[in-house]
DNA sequence: GGTTTAAGCAACCATTTAGTTGCATATGTA
DNA sequence: TACATATGCAACTAAATGGTTGCTTAAACC
């Protein structure tokens, strides 16, 4: 469901973590929480959340867990609003269309 | 904040509301509600959250309210994601040039 | 004027969420 | 082996969320 993508990426906290590792690389859980504000047992959990919305991959490496985006999610995020505006616009042409007919 | 956007868009009821504008219209509160499986009351409140949240504005006329998508929230959410997207790219491009060189 | 219809407001309830602390486990490392 | 580090798991709390019902207000219409 979409709504799920949407919902992970509808927190502040979890929106931060998505940008930083989008410009940044190689994180674990613990080097992700630095900076974060919140315990790291907190942000396990957010992490969970943006997990579970296949936002990111969560990858046991030995002791540690490394964090990796899945820009794919982003993608069918995106394309999912293209879709919603091409129906508005075929929706305003339309009307366009009956009023330059009548 | 982009998150907040995000966060109107996380939710199945409210997706569907905005899924429903795109490609309807004339849209006031009561016949919204039909087919949501939902009080008015509690319809109305997840129409607030996506007007707070700029997702659509809620225009009085008369005694009834008037529901109009505004497809700019949409638009900003797009680009939001793009540039997510690009820093990724440029991330990952910049990963391909070190271990060309090296 | 009286009735119907669209909506607002407030109180309330159950569930989810975001975060915490405490403790257990397992991997690296001196 | 002993110790430090990275994580997992569970219980708990406070606040937000999604929804309800009941009542009031105001516009439209006969």
């Amino acid at each position: 469901m979409e709504a799920q993508i949407f919902k992970a990426l509808g927190d502040p906290l979890r929106l931060k973590i998505v940008k930083r590792l989008s410009h940044g690389s190689d994180y674990t859980i613990t080097t992700l929480t630095k900076d974060l504000g919140i315990s790291r047992q907190g942000a396990r959990k957010q992490l969970q959340v943006l997990a579970t919305a296949k936002v990111l991959r969560l990858k046991p490496v030995g002791r540690e867990v490394n964090v990796i985006l899945n820009p794919a999610a982003l993608e069918s995020c995106r394309r999912f609003i293209i879709s919603l505006e091409q129906q508005w616009d075929t929706r305003l042409n339309a009307l366009k269309d009956v009023v330059e007919r009548g």
